[in-house]
DNA sequence: ACCTGAACACCGTTCAAGT
DNA sequence: ACCTGAACACCGTTCAAGT
């Protein structure tokens, strides 16, 4: 007698967001996720192929996520070229402040290439008013790779050296615009 | 009857290292470490406080030796300005290709922050003969974050668009200290 | 067709007992 | 003073048995 799923991999999923955002990735286990959902942990073995694959779909829900906020943020502003990127920087910043947890997890690599190259999207379409098609991927990656690095060095509390760090970030966003804008 | 210690904390975390290089931070266990020094696992807690002790003499360890490999470096180059900061930045990555599990460690935050700053000090150095002494800290800051940043999304392969990945490395360099030239 | 209990291997950690 | 065996809690995963 088939049985209706008594979970699914939604609310998998949004169980794993919600315990990544409170007890961290080593607190992502099989058995708080089948806690949160209602099941015993082996159940979760029908949804799902292993502790990894859950991983990867907590990743990636937190990528679109972020992609939806950097599109939303990009359209609203609805600034071109050098004020469009310094904003989508902020944007990212102020996504990850908030949701730090999924923020590491999203640049870690667990999750799927091809929807983290979509949270890109809105940084390569700002770069290519920019600095023109030809360069508009190494553009991106700049300040990608920049902002990123930022961030996670300020999540990791390697900033001890003092000085204003929303100061250093604005400091950043200015050279590397101006450094593309010239180009 | 005192008993002389049949392992050292220099020997555990040496031991680490090369299990970190093989096996990556999962596979460094108390278990893998303990057999690698000739030891059962609980002999190792008269040497180290728990598993993230070990692990943050393990990043402390790797943190040394990246910085002694960046002031090598910077000192066999002699360059000033621009081209030192260049040299540094190559040279991170080329040691972050040749100990990528080192370089994920060193920058994950499980280390000491005073380690850490001991790494950046040549980098603070030539970011001081760039750009003076007032905005060194934020030019030492921009370079690295993007350099650690842009390493990590290589390593954690994120350069799925295709591109020269070399290519966009030095079109960021040659960004990054132009823009700092001319502050 | 999905769920469960029981089981196994593995891991971190504690502690009393050895030398 | 350091090392060990035994033990405990916890975790990922498999599988036969339930409904």
């Amino acid at each position: 007698m088939p049985t209706p799923s008594r979970t699914s991999l939604d609310a998998i999923t949004a169980a794993g967001g919600d315990i990544l955002d409170t007890r961290g990735l080593p607190g992502l286990t099989m058995q708080a996720v089948a806690q949160a959902v209602g099941v015993k942990p082996p159940s979760l073995y029908k949804h799902v192929a292993d502790r990894d694959a859950l991983v990867g779909l907590v990743a990636d829900a937190a990528a679109t996520d972020l992609a939806t906020h950097l599109a939303r943020r990009g359209g609203v502003a609805g600034l071109a070229g050098r004020g469009e990127l310094a904003g989508l920087a902020r944007s990212l910043r102020a996504w990850a402040t908030a949701h730090p947890e999924r923020f590491r997890l999203v640049f870690s690599g667990h999750g799927s290439p091809e929807v983290a190259a979509a949270a890109g999207a809105p940084l390569l379409k700002a770069a290519r008013d920019l600095v023109g098609p030809a360069d508009k991927l190494s553009a991106a990656r700049l300040l990608t790779a920049w902002a990123t690095g930022f961030i996670s060095m300020e999540l990791a509390g390697a900033f001890q050296l003092g000085g204003n760090v929303d100061a250093a970030f604005e400091y950043g966003i200015g050279r590397l615009t101006a450094a593309l804008h010239e180009g």
